[in-house]
DNA sequence: ACCTTTGTTCGTAATTTCACGAACTACGAA
DNA sequence: TTCGTAGTTCGTGAAATTACGAACAAAGGT
């Protein structure tokens, strides 16, 4: 699906860009970065969407190594992934900071 | 297919997230980031997918406002949007800086 | 043991994404 | 005007995403 070109970094990113592709992963991660954890239930009573629907989200927060889950039972917690999210922080950083000024370059 | 407890700023960088979550598309950017323009035929060439597949790939960044071309006959230049590619950039930073560094903070 | 709470998994359906090749369009050059 | 180059659009599948409700699993409280 790729090729020696992309490099690893550009993977990753692209990995870790469709996990928050989509508004309700986008809320919960910026939530998570707020207040260091949550409890999938809190979601649900303010989100739009039925548990099984937000189940699948955090699912592919964790999938995609941005979130992890710690049994408190009967409950879930839920935080960061402290370790991948500094790592998409430093590959965005990274690509963000990338063109910050540039006065006219060579094209192509 | 939200609601309004998700903000605006939530929605767009959702949005910019999902156009930069493929590994052909986080290519594409990264080289404009630092090239100013390029044209789709240099890319089918270093890219392992053909120029129909490609060209979808650059409908979708610019669809996503990220990149815009402007017709050199008879080629076509692409280059970043920069109006939006900025607003991309705060998008993120923001998002990302809102936890550097945080000791321990309230769980809800 | 039974019930309640919490969240996941399953089954299903509609939509979108991704990729390809073939056909088409636009435009400059011969 | 005909030809070649550059890129888009169309048609087609396969696979992934998104969402829902129903059923299930785990664990604490009664």
């Amino acid at each position: 699906m790729v090729k020696e070109i992309i490099t690893e970094e550009q993977q990753k990113a692209a990995r870790y860009a469709k996990a928050m592709g989509h508004p309700i992963r986008m809320y919960v991660l910026e939530l998570l970065s707020k207040q260091s954890c949550c409890y999938s239930g809190d979601l649900t009573e303010d989100l739009p969407i039925v548990k099984s629907t937000l189940s699948q989200h955090l699912k592919e927060l964790k999938d995609a190594g941005l979130i992890q889950g710690e049994i408190e039972a009967p409950r879930i917690k839920y935080c960061l992934n402290r370790e991948n999210w500094k790592e998409a922080q430093d590959l965005f950083r990274k690509f963000l900071k990338m063109d910050s000024e540039m006065p006219e370059q060579k094209c192509q």
